[in-house]
RNA sequence: GCGCGCUUAGCUCAGUUGGUUAGAGCAUCUCGUUUACACCGAGAGGGUCGGGGGUUCGAAUCCCUCAGCGCGCACCA
C-alpha cells in the first residue's frame, strides 16, 4: 500500500465506480489478445435491439449473469473474446421509430424513414453503452459492431449466396403469414398467440339439392373466400353430400363438398368451411385438393372485389357487416361465445393472415433431423432449456421465410431479368449492395442478354443477421481473416435468455450448420427473467419499471450486480431491493476488513516461501476453509452456476473470516513486538484477504478494483485484479485435520457463547472469542477465564465433548454468578 | 391437449447421487458493542418441505396421482 496515504474512512462508489471503468478501458484490461498463444474463450453475446430504448433491471440482470461467467474465465486465464453488438437494422427498430415518430410507412420517403431510423439507433446505441459501462461490463469495445454497419450486411448477403448457390435458399410464391399493419410477410416464429373472445357463427349454406348445409366458422368474412365444404365420409347427416355441390350465402356461387377423414362429425356442425385462406388447416387442403384460389384480403387488411360490396371494409367491419345481412335472411342460426387463440405478430399484436406473394425461404422443414442432432450435441446450461428447441423443431410448419416488404433492414443481393426471370447476383467483391439504388451494378442479364432489370427491394429478416453474430465475429469468409476464425469459432459459449431460444438460437444453428457444417458454440447458457417484485414480467405498461441508473447511483452497480447472482441458472429473479442492500453492505464489509488488516501490515512484504509450519492452528483453520471454499467456488463457476459460487465465498468471507478469524488474530496483530506468531498471522491474512478479493471480482469488479490497487498493486504483477489469476485448489496444503479438530473446537466455545446469551449475560465481544495462541494452545481471551484454558486442552487431548461442555457452562455461570 | 420449470420459515430462495436435530439472507424480537465495520456482533422465535398414496431400515430428495402458479409447443372448421 502507499504509506503516504491515509486509509479513507469509507469507500466512495459514486466516484470509484466511473473511475475505474475508465482505467480498464484506457489500460485495454478487457481487450482480446490476437498474437497470445493463451487457450481462448470466445463469447457470442446478444445484441439487443436498440429500439428497446429504456432499459429496467431485468437487463442489468442477464447481462451481467453472462458477465460474471466471462469474468471468471478470463481470470483463468483465457483469452477472452467478448464482443458486444447493437441490433440496429430490421423491423423491430422500425416499429420503435414508427411509434415514436407517429410516422405511417405509406407517407415517408424511404429515404426519409431510415435517415431517422439511423439517428435513433445512434442515440440508442449511446444510452445501451453507457449502461453497460456502468454496470461494468467487461466488454472488449474494439470488436463493438452494428447489425446495419458493412461489415454485417456484407456477412449476411454472403450468407444468402452461400445459401442460393448450395440451393438451401428458394424464392417461392405461396400462402405466407402476413402482417396486415407492418404490411410484411412474416416467418413462422414472429406470431405469437393471443387468446381473445370471439363467436362461433352457425351459418346456413345450401346443397344443390335445397337442402340446409350447416357450418360453423369464427371468420364469416371469409365467405367469399369459400372454396369448398368439407365432411367425414362417416357422416350420418352429409356423408351422402360427398361430390355434390353446395351453395355460398349471400354470394350465391358453387362450391364443391369433398370428403376429409380428420373433419370431426361431433366438432360443430359436422361441416366445415374452407377458405382461401382462415387458416393452415384451409392451405393443407387447398394445396392437396387443388382448390380454386379466392382471395378475399388484401395485404393491407382490407376486403377485396370479390367481396362485392363488402370490398374495401377492414376485416372487423366486414364482419359485422356480413353477420348483420346473414341475420337478416336467417341465414344465421346461431352465435356461441367462443374463447380461441389467434396467432398475432408479436410486434405490433395484429392477427396474422396468409397472403400469396412470391418470398424468399430458407429450408428449414426439412432438415429437422439435423436441428435435432445439433441439439443434443450442444451442452445446455441449464440442461432443461434444451425441451423448449425440440418443442420449436416438432411444430416447425413452415420453412423460415426471410423476405420483409419493409424499408431499413440488409437489402437481398438480388436482380431479376424481367425477360427471362433470371435471379442474378452480384460478385464478392462488391458487397454489401442495395441493388434499388445500386442500379449500374447489373444492367444486362447474362443468360439472355436482355437490359430489362429489376432490382430486389425487400429487406431481409432481422433474424437473418443476428443468427450469423458467430460468424460476424468471426470475419467468416475474409480470406485475410481466417486466423482470427481459426482461434475463435466454434465459439466456446453463447449467453441469452429462454424466449429467444426458438429464433436466436434455432436460427443461428441451421446458419452454422449450413454455412461451416458445426455448431456456433460448443456450450449455451440460459438465463431466466428479471421480474418486479411481485413475479410480473417488467414492462411500462404495467407501471413496474425499476431503471438500474437509480439503483447503481443508489447502492452502486457492485449491489446491483450482486442481486443479479441470486438466482440459479435459468431461473428467474424476482427484483428484491433488500438483496441489493446486503450487496451494498459486503461492499462495505469488503472495505472495512481490507482495511482494517492492512492498517497492521503497511510495511509488510508477502514472502511466498514463508516457512508454514510456524503457522497456527486458526491459520491453517482458516486456509483450509478457504480451500474448501475455493474448490466450492470453481466447481460451480465451471458449471456456470454463479450464484452457487458466489454462496461460497459470501458464506467464507462473512462467517469465516470476518465473525470468526479476523477475531482470533486480533491479539497477535495487536501484539507490541514481533514474534514468529505475528509474522504468522500475517502471511495468512495477506493470502486470505487477496483470494478473498479475487474471488469476489468476478461478480463486484468495482470493489476489488478499488481494494486491490490501494493494497495490493505494489507487490502484486499484474495492472488490474481482473487480469490476475484466481485462487485455486492447488494453492493450499491440505490442513484438514487440524481444522477438523478447531472446528470442533469451536463448536464448544459456540456452544458456551449460546448458554451465556441464553442467561442474559453481558458479555464482551472477546470474551466470546476464541484465541488460538503461537504454541497452538487455545486459549479464551479473557484473563478471568484463563482456567478454562486447561478445560479446552483437555479436549484437544482426548476427554469427551458433551462432559468439558457442561463443565465450561458451570465455570462461567460460577464467575458471573452475582 | 402435450412438454418443461416451480410449490421448503412472514418474505426471497439454497438444499449435489435418499442418511444424524431441514439451511441462508432479509424481516421480527432479545442482548451486546470505546479499539475494521451500527452498512456491526451474539442469540431467540418461526417450517407436519403444496395435498394424497407408494417404495425403503430411512424420503424435501425416488415412483404414482391430484392441485395451484409460470413458461413453451400444439390445437384453434
Amino acid at each position: 500500500m502507499n504509506e503516504d496515504k491515509e486509509i479513507p474512512k469509507n469507500y466512495d462508489f459514486v466516484t470509484k465506480e466511473p473511475f475505474w471503468q475508465e482505467f480498464w478501458e484506457k489500460a485495454g484490461i478487457y481487450k482480446f489478445d490476437t498474437e497470445s498463444e493463451k487457450s481462448v474463450f470466445s463469447v457470442d453475446t446478444p445484441p439487443p435491439y436498440v429500439s428497446a430504448a429504456h432499459l429496467h433491471v431485468g437487463h442489468a440482470m442477464s447481462y451481467s449473469q453472462a458477465e460474471f461467467v466471462v469474468r471468471y474465465k478470463r481470470m483463468m486465464g483465457f483469452n477472452v473474446f467478448y464482443p458486444m453488438g447493437f441490433d440496429d437494422n430490421g423491423l423491430p427498430t422500425e416499429r420503435f421509430v414508427e411509434k415514436k415518430h407517429k410516422i405511417d410507412k405509406s407517407k415517408i420517403s424511404k429515404k426519409e424513414f431510415i435517415e431517422l431510423c439511423l439517428k435513433e439507433t445512434k442515440e440508442g446505441g449511446e444510452t445501451y453503452r453507457n449502461f453497460w459501462r456502468s454496470l461494468g461490463i467487461s466488454v472488449d469495445w474494439s470488436l463493438l459492431y452494428s447489425s446495419i454497419n458493412d461489415h454485417c450486411q456484407r456477412t449476411a448477403q454472403r450468407s444468402f449466396i452461400d445459401l442460393f448457390q448450395k440451393r438451401l435458399i428458394v424464392r417461392k410464391e405461396e400462402p405466407v403469414v402476413w402482417c396486415p399493419t407492418c404490411q410484411t410477410a412474416l416467418a413462422q416464429s414472429d406470431l405469437e398467440d393471443m387468446e381473445q373472445d370471439t363467436f362461433f357463427n352457425y351459418i346456413n349454406f345450401k346443397f344443390e339439392d335445397g337442402a340446409i348445409a350447416p357450418i360453423a366458422t369464427t371468420r364469416p368474412e371469409l365467405i367469399p373466400a369459400c372454396v369448398a365444404l368439407y365432411t367425414n365420409a362417416n357422416d350420418p347427416k352429409f356423408g351422402k353430400y360427398i361430390g355434390k355441390k353446395a351453395i355460398v350465402p349471400l354470394f350465391d356461387y358453387e362450391i364443391p363438398v369433398l370428403a376429409d377423414e380428420n373433419v370431426d362429425p361431433n366438432f360443430g356442425t359436422g361441416l366445415m368451411m374452407v377458405c382461401t385462406f382462415g387458416d393452415s388447416e384451409d392451405i393443407e387442403r387447398w394445396k392437396r385438393d387443388n382448390l380454386e384460389t379466392r382471395i378475399a384480403i388484401e395485404k393491407n387488411g382490407r376486403l377485396t372485389d370479390i367481396a362485392g360490396k363488402y370490398s374495401g371494409l377492414k376485416i372487423k367491419e366486414a364482419r359485422e357487416q356480413i353477420l348483420n345481412d346473414l341475420r337478416e335472411d336467417s341465414t344465421l342460426v346461431k352465435q356461441e361465445p367462443l374463447q380461441n387463440v389467434a396467432n398475432v405478430h408479436e410486434r405490433c399484436n395484429t392477427i396474422a393472415e396468409f397472403i400469396i406473394t412470391p418470398q424468399w425461404f430458407i429450408k428449414v422443414v426439412d432438415n429437422k433431423d439435423d436441428w435435432r442432432k445439433r441439439g443434443k450435441e450442444l451442452n445446455w446450461y441449464p440442461k432443461f432449456m434444451k425441451s423448449k428447441y425440440d418443442a420449436w423443431i416438432d411444430g416447425l410448419k413452415w420453412d423460415w421465410c426471410i423476405s420483409r416488404q419493409r424499408f431499413y433492414g440488409v437489402p437481398f443481393p438480388v436482380w431479376y431479368c424481367e425477360k427471362c426471370e433470371n435471379i442474378i447476383l452480384p460478385k464478392d467483391k462488391d458487397l454489401p449492395v442495395d441493388p434499388s439504388s445500386m442500379t449500374d451494378l447489373v444492367t444486362e442479364c447474362p443468360k439472355c442478354h436482355s437490359h430489362d432489370i429489376r432490382p430486389e427491394v425487400d429487406v431481409m429478416d432481422t433474424w437473418m443477421t443476428s443468427s450469423l453474430t458467430p460468424l460476424i465475429n468471426s470475419y467468416w469468409q475474409y480470406p485475410e481473416n481466417v486466423s482470427l476464425m481459426k482461434k475463435i469459432y466454434p465459439m466456446n459459449l453463447r449467453v441469452q435468455a429462454f424466449e429467444i431460444i426458438r429464433t436466436w438460437l434455432f436460427d443461428t444453428v441451421v446458419k452454422s450448420h449450413y454455412h461451416t457444417n458445426s455448431l456456433p458454440w460448443k456450450d449455451v447458457m440460459i438465463s431466466g427473467w428479471g421480474l418486479d417484485d411481485k413475479g410480473r414480467k417488467i414492462s411500462k405498461s404495467l407501471g413496474n419499471f425499476v431503471e438500474p441508473e437509480t439503483i447503481i447511483r443508489q447502492y452502486s452497480a457492485d449491489a446491483l450486480r450482486y442481486w443479479s447472482a441470486e438466482s440459479t441458472l435459468g431461473q428467474n429473479l424476482r427484483y428484491n431491493e433488500e438483496e441489493i442492500k446486503v450487496g451494498k453492505r459486503t461492499v462495505t464489509k469488503l472495505w472495512n476488513a481490507t482495511k482494517f488488516v492492512f492498517i497492521h501490515l503497511s510495511d509488510y512484504k508477502f514472502d511466498p516461501n514463508f516457512d508454514q509450519t510456524n503457522l497456527d492452528d486458526a491459520d491453517r483453520w482458516i486456509l483450509e476453509e478457504l480451500r474448501l471454499a475455493v474448490i466450492n467456488y470453481h466447481t460451480n463457476f465451471d458449471q456456470y452456476e454463479y450464484a452457487k459460487a458466489k454462496d461460497a465465498i459470501f458464506h467464507f468471507f462473512w462467517d469465516n473470516l470476518c465473525d470468526n478469524y479476523l477475531e482470533f488474530v486480533k491479539h497477535r496483530l495487536y501484539c507490541e513486538e514481533d514474534s514468529i506468531g505475528k509474522e504468522a498471522a500475517k502471511w495468512t491474512i495477506y493470502k486470505v484477504i487477496l483470494a478473498v478479493i479475487k474471488l469476489w471480482a468476478p461478480i463486484m469488479p468495482f470493489i476489488t478494483e478499488e481494494l486491490y490497487q490501494m493494497f495490493f498493486k505494489n507487490s502484486e504483477e499484474e495492472i488490474s485484479i481482473h487480469i490476475s489469476r484466481l485462487p485455486l485448489e492447488t494453492d493450499f496444503n491440505n490442513n484438514s485435520e487440524i481444522a477438523a479438530k478447531f472446528n470442533s473446537i469451536l463448536q464448544i466455545v459456540e456452544e458456551v457463547r449460546k448458554y451465556k446469551a441464553s442467561k442474559n449475560y453481558s458479555i464482551k465481544k472477546q470474551l466470546a472469542k476464541l484465541v488460538v495462541s503461537s504454541d497452538n494452545n487455545v486459549i479464551l481471551a479473557n484473563n478471568e477465564l484463563l482456567q478454562n484454558v486447561l478445560s479446552i486442552k483437555e479436549i484437544i487431548s482426548g476427554k469427551g465433548e458433551q462432559e468439558i461442555n457442561s463443565d465450561l457452562s458451570i465455570s462461567i455461570i460460577e464467575e458471573n454468578a452475582e
